[in-house]
RNA sequence: GGAGAGGUGGCAGAGUGGUUGAAUGUACCUGACUCGAAAUCAGGCGUACUCGCGAGAGUAUCGGGGGUUCGAAUCCCCCUCUCUCCUCCA
């Protein structure tokens, strides 16, 4: 969420910066209703000023035994009057706050502006394509006999689930491993477990709702209320600062979580059908940092080193992006995608995403800390993936996969394989 | 799943319809006393928002939301969390 003074003070500057983004702020209708909330919130605490005064009076009689009809009769018709203006003044904030919690938000300045992905900006490569001197399949073709199935997934719960047996499950239990175990033994993070279940209240702080409701699957309970399955440990971590006040010392804080993401996929029909690419289920190992206001352009930089240090281990060719206005997330300030290569596909396919959100879900999520000054001022906040571990596992079974149909396991994983070195 | 008790300022803890934004203690800040400190005394001390150049004034806020009332921390309803007991369970 943006903060509203900025809206109120600098509208057409916001105005712009969010175009960039292919956000359009109706500017009008913002300053109509900030006029009309401005003057009625005026009329309707003098209303509430006048029922406080004489409410006290009658008190002070009563207090004394004196006669308090009179005063009553003065405050009589106040009633009616309050409540209608207290009720279009709550309408009002309303739908202000409609808008504020539908607005994304704004991009740094270092963000090239573009209008989709086609205008993104590539930062780096890392590593060489192997060439392979036979014909390569995809790992669908790769994965099958090994253990990757999809009939198997179809059948329990439909499209876009999978089954893992064997070896492939054994590797894909492997790859989450060892990435948790690099986090926090060499780049410093927390080990985290958290509720694969959130309230409405939690994705409301980090942006999910209200906007992208339909991307998520809920889960209805009667007499309670409903609960989401989390698209990303994104959420149920930084939620974790949500309504608090952290010591400034305590800052950063760094958590990475293992966790499986659930994503209803609502606007992806004929996206990558074929294969683990886009599932409604996946694991992900997930990195939040929760930073000091200076601190979190720097730490973008940092944090999507964490993750690019996975591939590198796994010696897996990548290439670093930098999104451009149009590609960004809703929350997003400023962010870096990680994209893998996969042979098959002759291409480098988003693996991580690492972004800075700024003060966005801070805001939302009242996540503050004491500054010097001993305010409470709102944190930052930062996520990335490090990595997605199904899309990991399909450029392990890509870029490793031999002329005999078998996989080399990468070194790296040794360790977490149990002396296997190849998959066949 | 069943039954009960609770949620009040940074912390502890009063308050069950009326000059209550909320006693008291404690923590913290300022000043006095002191060579200095401790102790003591005096004063201050939440957050958000609105109006105002400003001094300042006002509104909201006692887990969250709704209701009753001229007036709600206090009464009613829904949700939520914590604790205790029973039941069940990995």
């Amino acid at each position: 969420m943006l903060d509203i003074n900025l809206l109120r003070t600098d509208l057409e500057n916001v105005a712009a910066r969010l175009a960039s983004r292919k956000f359009i702020l109706d500017v009008e209708a913002f300053s109509a209703l900030e006029n009309e909330r401005k003057q009625l919130q005026t009329s309707t605490q003098d209303l509430q000023a006048k029922r406080n005064a004489s409410s006290k009076l009658i008190g002070q009689a009563k207090a004394k035994g004196e006669d308090v009809s009179a005063i009553m009769a003065d405050v009589a018709n106040l009633g009616d009057e309050l409540k209608a203006a207290e009720t279009a003044l709550a309408s009002l904030q309303d739908k202000i706050n409609d808008m504020l919690f539908a607005m994304p938000n704004l991009p740094h300045e270092s963000v090239p502006v573009g209008k989709d992905e086609t205008e993104n900006e590539e930062v780096l490569r890392w590593g060489t394509p192997r060439v392979f001197d036979f014909e390569i399949k995809d790992h669908v073709d790769l994965g099958g006999p090994l253990g990757l199935d999809f009939e198997t997934g179809s059948k329990l719960s439909g499209a876009r689930f999978t089954a893992l047996k064997g070896g492939i499950a054994r590797l894909h239990r492997a790859l989450a491993q060892f990435m948790l175990d690099t986090h926090t033994s060499e780049h410093g993070y927390t080990e985290a477990y958290t509720p694969y279940l959130v309230n409405a209240a939690s994705l409301m702080g980090t942006g999910q709702l209200p906007k992208f409701e339909e991307d998520l699957f809920k889960v209805n309970r009667p007499g309670a209320e409903p609960l989401y399955l989390i698209p990303t440990a994104e959420v149920s971590v930084t939620n974790f600062v949500r309504d608090t006040i952290v010591k400034a010392e305590e800052l950063p804080l760094k958590f990475t979580a293992h966790t499986p993401c659930f994503r209803s996929e609502a606007g992806a029909y004929g996206h990558d059908v074929r294969g683990m690419i886009r599932q409604h289920q996946f694991d992900k190992v997930e990195l939040v940092q929760i930073v000091h206001p200076d601190e979190s352009l720097s730490t973008l930089e940092i944090l999507t080193g964490h993750a690019e240090a996975i591939l590198q281990k796994l010696e897996l060719p990548y290439r670093k992006v930098n999104l451009c206005t149009g590609d960004m997330g809703f929350g997003a300030q400023k962010t870096y995608d990680l994209e893998v290569w996969l042979p098959a596909q002759n291409t480098y396919r988003e693996i991580s995403s690492c972004s800075s959100m700024g003060a966005f879900q801070a805001r939302r999520m009242q996540a503050r800390f004491k500054n010097e000054q001993g305010k409470n001022e709102l944190v930052h906040t930062l996520n990335g993936s490090g990595l997605a571990v199904g899309r990991t596992l399909v450029a392990v079974l890509e870029n490793y996969q031999n002329a005999d149909g078998s996989i080399t396991v990468p070194k790296a994983l040794h360790a977490y394989m149990g002396g296997l070195t190849v998959l066949k």
